[in-house]
DNA sequence: AGCACGCCGACT
DNA sequence: GTCGGCGTGCTC
């Protein structure tokens, strides 16, 4: 018997339905009272809907204040606990900040069971561990200490250009990140580096196999099959110091004695989470931060607005290199009536061309021009045009094409053009010999509230990938964008933008949010944002009903979530909408009642 | 979700 | 009288 072991279970279920976010109470049968510790996976039953549920155990108690019997545990999922009270406690808290549930956020945070790898783990067979700890290396472009003195919250205007380690090129922020990890494991805690797509991973990654060889280094990557994912998530338990590596849902690993997050070019749309309840992986390390003291760093060549409004706040400390050595960005005007091409743009070219690589970044273009150009018959439009333009100028010279379809990682230092949509730029081994921004004027025509950032920063990206001195080339663009990226002063740019948007109430300078739904039941609730700080910018007809757009200022956010989840709650359990359909069949009735915070695209 | 409970219309 | 429709509420 185990008199002592506590007889209650108070468990999440892993239910996207609102009305069951929150914690449930079960007994524990007798013989799993050994088993049944927090954090593990029970299957528990949901009597009146007459199933059977998976449930996370997140405490365990000696007795309930649940009126009556408690119903038992029916089967525990496995011995190995896999939600830690810190992620708990993060979950629970970021599904509060976006009116969304637990369960949606574990479900980012924790991957699929795989029964093999768990054997395997728990049979010892497991990756060897490194001798570590690590020697503390020097964050190299930064006065001393400043990046990693005694800051909490660090903005962290990353070093331009590149880096060589180990005979691989790489940008330099990547390795600023990397060190700031190792200096971390090697106090004794750990490391979570969150980044937008997989070739900034592999980046970080080869930066960490030249300094960080006595720590433990773990991928968390969309890429990775399911048993690779959960077998890093395992070893991510373990209690010794490790370093994260991953894309978005990195932010919620279970590390051990986590000391740091940081964050890269946060303004990449890919840190947005696009599943319930959308958190951006930003926010979720600020809640994070918050709760765990752990130190924060959002580290970017261009900032987002958001980091600037937090850095003007006082509430990030701006850090930027010293000395600082700018992209060489040469501002160059349109040639009226004559090709895309200006001609100052064109002797830079052919002049480094005798030199190596040179980089073309283009808009978004169709891809037929591209497929077109790979199959040497270019076409007149886009990247194609431009192909075909300079195949004509330079002839014999070597091009190459790397668009989102088809990326190249990397280029060798042999003279060429490398023609690019942005965001693809391959790296070149030890610089582009010169760098031409072709599209701007047309990049800053997109349709976004964000277009100025996100070129800012597309283009800051780009002039980064030159090598030191190496003409970069805006062309076409004027005005105070073109400035900050010619005088390397992006947050001044950012700065004004931040204004602009505080004057017209735009996020992020207030906080939005979404609300949709047939009108019956959006339109109660607005009234009760209303008082709870919101303000209605505005109402649509959509599909479902109405979606209305709502503002408020950061210091209302948690009462208009909490209005908002109220809001779900009713929808969910009270007058459900009958879906009688023509053909007799009993449908699903839709989800009724949808918020979304922060919504990227509200305004 | 899925199921029970409960309060009004047509029926062996 | 009661069978069963579906609107409403609850799940430890």
């Amino acid at each position: 018997m185990s008199a002592d072991a506590p007889a209650v279970a108070r468990v999440l279920l892993d239910t996207p339905l609102p009305q069951l976010d929150h914690l449930f109470d079960y007994r524990i049968p007798e013989e799993l009272r050994r088993a049944v510790v927090p954090g593990v996976r029970v299957r528990v039953p949901l009597r009146m809907a007459g199933r059977i549920a998976d449930a996370y155990v997140v405490e365990t108690a000696a007795t309930s204040e649940v009126p009556g019997e408690l119903s038992p545990i029916e089967a525990l999922v496995s011995e190995q606990p896999v939600l830690t009270p810190e992620v708990y406690a993060l979950a629970r808290a970021v599904a509060d900040r976006a009116a969304g549930s637990a369960s949606d956020v574990l479900r980012l945070a924790i991957p699929k069971r795989q029964v093999r790898v768990e054997k395997a783990w728990r049979d010892g067979r497991r990756p060897p561990e490194p001798p570590g700890p690590p020697a503390a290396p020097e964050v190299t472009g930064y006065p001393d200490g400043v990046v990693h003195g005694t800051a909490d919250r660090v903005a962290l205007d990353a070093l331009p250009g590149l880096a060589e380690v180990g005979g691989q090129w790489i940008g330099a922020w990547a390795l600023t990140l990397a060190e700031l990890a190792v200096r971390e494991v090697a106090e004794g805690r750990s490391a979570v580096l969150v980044v937008p797509d997989y070739r900034d991973q592999d980046q970080v990654q080869l930066a960490l196999d030249s300094i960080a060889t006595a720590a433990v280094v773990l991928r968390f990557d969309a890429r990775q099959s399911n048993p690779e994912r959960y077998s890093a998530f395992l070893s991510a338990l373990e209690a010794r110091p490790c370093i994260v590596l991953g894309n978005r849902s990195a932010v919620y690993a279970p590390v051990h004695a986590l000391g740091l997050i940081a964050i890269w070019n946060d303004g990449d749309p890919l840190l947005a989470e696009p599943l319930a309840p959308y958190v951006h992986a930003r926010d979720a390390a600020l809640v994070r931060h918050q709760q765990t003291g752990c130190r924060l760093v959002l580290s970017a060549l261009s900032r987002s607005t958001a980091v600037q409004r937090l850095a003007e706040l006082g509430w990030l400390r701006a850090v930027a290199p010293r000395p600082l050595r700018a992209p060489n960005v040469i501002l160059t005007p349109d040639d009226p009536g004559s090709p895309r091409i200006p001609q100052a743009a064109w002797r830079a070219a052919s002049q480094a061309l005798t030199e190596g690589p040179v980089l073309l970044q283009v808009a978004r273009p169709g891809s037929a021009a591209l497929d077109a150009m790979r199959a040497g018959t270019p076409m007149a439009a886009d990247a194609g045009r431009t192909a075909h333009d300079l195949a004509r100028a330079f002839p014999g010279v070597r091009v190459r094409i790397s668009d989102g379809e088809r990326p190249l990682e990397r280029v060798d230092r042999e003279p060429g053009l490398v023609i690019a949509t942005r965001g693809a730029e391959p790296i070149a081994d030890g610089g582009y010999r010169a760098v031409l921004l072709l599209d701007g004027q047309r990049m800053l025509l997109r349709e976004s509230a964000r277009v100025a950032e996100d070129c800012l920063r597309w283009w800051s990206s780009a002039a980064s990938l030159a090598a030191a001195g190496a003409p970069v080339h805006l062309v076409g663009v004027t005005g105070p964008i073109a400035l900050a990226l010619a005088t390397w002063r992006q947050s001044d740019f950012l700065s004004r933008e931040l204004a602009d948007r505080r004057q017209l109430r735009f996020p992020p300078a207030v906080r939005v949010a979404t609300v949709t739904g047939p009108l019956r039941l959006v339109e109660p609730l607005l009234a009760e944002a209303e008082g709870a700080g919101a303000t209605v910018v505005g109402t649509e007809h959509v599909e479902e009903g109405v979606r209305t757009v709502l503002r408020f200022d950061y210091a209302h956010g948690g009462a208009v979530a909490g209005v908002l989840r109220t809001g779900i709650l009713r929808a969910a359990s009270g007058r459900r909408p009958r879906a009688s359909s023509g053909d007799g069949r009993d449908r699903r009735p839709a989800p009724t009642l949808r918020v979304r915070m922060d919504d990227p695209d509200a305004l």
